[in-house]
Formats: structure tokens, sequence, C-alpha cells
DNA sequence: CACTGTTATCAACACTCGTTGATAATTCAG
DNA sequence: CTGAATTATCAACGAGTGTTGATAACAGTG
């Protein structure tokens, strides 16, 4: 009746179910850091406590691990999901945030992105799913023409201020106050979302 | 006094200048294409017609070659060298031509950027030739307070773009009317420039 | 001619990569 | 307990990486 076993102390047998979820994670975290090409199955699988040989027979391969972890990444965090209006500045705040206090445990979904957006096997992964679960929905949600490529614009912005601060590190941009920031990005994003 | 030779019509030896040359050309295209983790020393030198030993013969490592083009890359393009005033309306130009007419020859150095930006090793590489060849001076020329913090947000804008467009290859935008999109990016750009 | 220095080539090194086959270990059903 | 099924392990494969040592081919100069 019991899952847990007893033998000893040691390797204490997962389930497939839940060795799945220990790669999950683990890839999550190293593709975060590090991108598609520079990590390796071997440095997820310690990380995740298992056997390097677990991850191409439990996913099929490395590819298939990281498009099923590119899927399930770009949902409409909940700083999206309130009304349009106010929704930029409220953006903003949200990519400033983690400069002042960074939790370091939370997903990022944007450094995930620019990480691996490099390799071109995982660009096109990364493409169909970012268009799938968040330009898409998030077009859904605004009015006017061109609503689409708006959504679009948005997420360049908050792409592309993803990049210079967690990608590459800028200090120009922490070195200023951080009103000056949330105002210009707030506006931008929200001009876009505005028809 | 004939620095060509007449050995048959085979390798008519190169200079080392010229070699180096080549071989910073053919690799300035590779890496802008896919990245620096995804591009190989072999693949360098076969496009630019040498031999593969002689990347880090010339260039003491690939990591130094790629810190050399870098390095190069991210001068102030043209449409940022005039007056302030309409520049974002310029640049917003100047990044939508690409997909209308496409030059397919000249060097997209944001595409550059974002291919490498996901590798550890480059990035940091990428980081101090990006402030101190774009956004420093960029900064150098505007007006106000919080210049270079301004100036890397307009770097975020143009980067997300790139980033949409050429690593992702999103229909989105493209779908859209040209015009939709450069007011939208040109006003975002123009009131980060402007105090 | 011979001599010197630069440039190019080839093979090979030590290493990492993703993946797979054979096999052991553990769990569950009868 | 016996037997089938699931899960984990280990070693190894073939292919790829950046790099280097030894050596050949050339250029210019005496």
């Amino acid at each position: 009746m019991s899952t847990n076993v007893d033998n000893g102390g040691r390797a204490p047998r997962l389930s497939a179910a839940e060795s799945r979820g220990r790669i999950l994670a683990a890839a999550r975290t190293a593709f975060t850091r590090a991108g598609y090409d520079a990590v390796g199955v071997r440095e997820i699988a310690a990380a995740a406590g298992v056997d390097p040989a677990m991850v191409p027979r439990l996913f099929g391969s490395k590819e298939a691990l990281f498009t099923m972890i590119a899927d399930g990444a770009f949902g409409l965090e909940p700083v999206f999901e309130g009304s349009i209006e106010g929704m930029g500045e409220r953006v903003a705040r949200h990519l400033m945030a983690p400069i002042t206090h960074h939790t370091a445990e939370d997903f990022d979904e944007f450094a995930f992105l620019l990480r691996s957006v490099g390799s071109p096997t995982a660009a096109s992964i990364l493409s169909s799913a970012l268009h799938a679960s968040f330009i898409k929905p998030l077009s859904e949600r605004m009015t006017g023409p061109a609503a689409e490529a708006r959504a679009a614009l948005v997420t360049a912005y908050v792409m592309g201020f993803a990049v210079l601060r967690a990608g590459l590190g800028s200090s120009s941009i922490e070195s200023a106050g951080d009103e000056v920031i949330v105002d210009r990005l707030g506006s931008a994003i929200q001009a876009c979302l505005t028809p």
C-alpha cells in the first residue's frame, strides 16, 4: 500500500511520474540560466538527482524535453490578467521588481526565452510556444485593429527589457531611479495595448 | 612584385592579414545566423576557405575571435547619427525595412546580438561591447537626467523588436501594415530620447 | 643556388555531446 | 514465494568540439 519504501535510506525508488517532474524542474532552471545549447543532459540529470540516461528515456530526446517545458512556460502571468487600463504601468513595475528584491526562486519566463533563442533548434520551438501561449491570448484581450501586431510589439518591449537586464546585466538601468524607467516603459506598453 | 602567384590555379597563398579578414567575415555571418555555441570552428573555416586550424592560430581562440567581432559590431549606425529630433521614427522605419526588402547581405548587428546572448560565455563579451559602443555613445548625444538609463531602454526596444522578428520570425508583426508598427515603436523610442 | 621566416596543412589529442543496449534492482500481482 | 512488469544503472558508441604539434609549402633575401 505504501509508495515509500524502507530500503536502508538510499535511493528511495521514484515513480516514473516523479522522475519526470524532477527532470522537468531541473531542466527548466538550467535552461533559464544557461540556454538550450549550453546545458547538457548530464547536467540536468545531476541537478535532478537521477541518472543521465533517464532523460532521453523518459522524454524521448533533449529536444522533446525542451519542447515540453517551452509549451508550458508562456502562460499569461497574473500581471497581464487584469484590466487593460493601467496594465502598462503594472507590467513595467513588475519587470522592475526583481532588481530591488529578486526572489531568485520563481520562474523568469523571459530569461528562459532569451537564453535559448539563439539556438536555431530551440528558436522555432520557442516561437510557436510564445505565439500560442502569450501573444495570441494577449491580443484577444485587446480591441482595435492590428491587435496581434500590437501584442507582438508589447512582447518585444518586455522581452527587450528582460534581455538587457537579465541577459546582459546592464548596470545602466539600475543606476537610474526606478520611476524613470517605469514611467517610460509603462507608457510605451500602454500605447500598444490601447487602439 | 606580384602577390598573386601562378601555381596552377590552386590555393593562391593568402597573406596572414587576408586570412584574418576572411575568417572575420565568415565568422560574423555564421555567428549572426546560428549563435556562438552552435557555430564550430570548422564551419567558419570552411566558409572562409581556409584550414580549420588557422582560426585558433591566427586569433588565439574561438572566444578571442568572437570578442574581436563583438567589439566592432555595435558602432552607432547611421540612423542614430542624425539629430535627436525625429530619430524615433527614423529608427523604427529602419528596423521595419528589412521586412519588405531585406538586403540579406549587410550586417544585422541586433540579430548577431540575440543569437549569442544565450551563451554565458558570449553574453559578458556582448554586454561590455554593447555598452561601450552603443549605449554610452547614444546617451552622450542625449540631454536631461538619467540619459544612460533611457538610452539603455531604447536599446531594449530595438533589441526586443529584433528578437521578435529576426530571432523568432514572428508573423504577427508582418501581417499588419507597416505604419501601425512604425508609429508605435517610433513614438516609444522618441519618448526615451527626449527628457 | 641556399637560407630564413611566414603561412598552411594534416593528423591527432583530450574532451563533451545525446543516445542506446544489456543488465541489475525494485515493485506489484498471482 | 514465484513471475511479470516497471524503473534505474553502467558502460559504451559514434559524432562532434576546440586546440596543438609536427611538417610541408611557399615567399623574400643573401
